[in-house]
DNA sequence: TGTACATCAGTGAACGCGCGTTCACTGATGTAC
DNA sequence: TGTACATCAGTGAACGCGCGTTCACTGATGTAC
């Protein structure tokens, strides 16, 4: 008796790079059969229909990312225990991940969906935020640790930045793509580590002798 | 006789938003011509094909957004002999604008063909990489400007700062379409707008008391 | 000014193909006794 | 250890609907003489 889970995620690998390369609608469910080299009677036994497809999609999806953040800033916080330092080494690694990426990054799934709204279902998108709103509140958490020790600059807007991780990432995504140039990604996610070094990093000491005075 | 261009741009209209909320596959020609309301071979009087239509959508935006920038920018510069003070105040005008787009920004043509790349030939693809390319000339030419009259910090890339612009933008409007939050997309601009202006400010004077040295 | 013709902006019916989905069946593996 | 039955992971054929595209035709407007 073949392996379920094997099919199952063979499944889950065709779709993804379709659906990252043509979009869901777009991406049938002959081409996956055929691609898993099962029948579509084989593809309906795995899933209801192609909604539950997309559901799966989205949750190993968001899965994955969020034990690659744990991993890429738990690795970090071992090197330092500066939050400043960790979270700079932090997002060198993924810089330098996105950097080895075969062929360059292939996408994320959930910028598809953002971009595809209307094909999804209100648990699709409520799942999609919720990736979102954890995100946004791990790199808060990094920053707010950060800005305990290294006062940032005045009209430093935390939340935005802690955003900006996700945005920078989304957006080299698309300039990587667009442009074709894959080392556009990672070098967007470097020049953004500069920006946050630039906030919380006090002036050099020659400059200092002043007094802290704003 | 109808005006001929009053329903090319109808159906243009109708298309734009339902490729920013479904994707360019899940648009369907039916649609387009129940809400033109004209028939199907009304479209195909315009368009030879659906590809012709998607063409035509990647043309008109590109030259909008051109044409968008250049007012922006040609406002702030009128505002302003100062390049960086200019840059600041092109950068809030067009935080401004997007905050102030009723229900939000509707997507970006351009990042949407990105996630779709391979239902579109070489020349649209050739466009959008010229357009992302016009981007950064113009980012770029600012940023140099205010480079020569304010030294930027040691390793600012402005290459990608020029191109951050951009993938501020585009990774913002991901944001606002996944929190459901319209005003993410202009709370990022600003705080990008914060970080260029760090970028090339001199520490205040108090603390340059000790001289220049790095 | 009137008439003939051309063009413009479509109409309306038909086409075949591919799509997502259903369903009766099957053959290999696992479990109970 | 052998046999009966259940479950698992599919097969294979059929379905109707909607899609992009074609094409012969049309009726209003514009142009030439």
């Amino acid at each position: 008796m073949p392996r379920a889970t094997d099919t199952r995620d063979r499944i889950l690998d065709l779709a993804e790079s379709a659906v990252l390369a043509k979009g869901f609608d777009a991406t049938s469910i002959d081409e996956l059969v055929a691609g898993a080299e099962i029948t579509k009677g084989g593809f309906f036994y795995h899933f209801p229909d192609k909604t539950a497809l997309a559901r799966a999609l989205i949750e190993r999806y968001i899965a994955r990312e969020e034990a690659l953040f744990d991993d890429l800033f738990g690795r970090a916080a071992d090197l330092s225990d500066d939050p400043l330092h960790a979270f700079l080494i932090g997002l060198k690694l993924l810089a330098e991940l996105l950097e080895d990426l075969p062929g360059g990054h292939p996408g994320c799934l959930i910028a598809t969906a953002a971009y595809q709204d209307r094909l999804f279902d209100d648990g699709v998108r409520a799942l999609n935020r919720q990736a979102v709103l954890a995100w946004r509140a791990r790199f808060r958490a990094h920053l707010e640790r950060i800005a305990n020790r290294y006062p940032p600059r005045v009209g430093a807007d935390i939340e935005a930045l802690a955003d900006m991780v996700t945005g920078v990432v989304e957006g080299g995504i698309i300039l990587s793509k667009v442009l074709r140039d894959p080392s556009a990604l990672a070098r967007q996610v470097m020049a953004f580590r500069a920006l946050v070094a630039l906030v919380f990093t006090p002036p050099p000491p020659a400059l200092r002798s002043g007094g802290e005075a704003a």
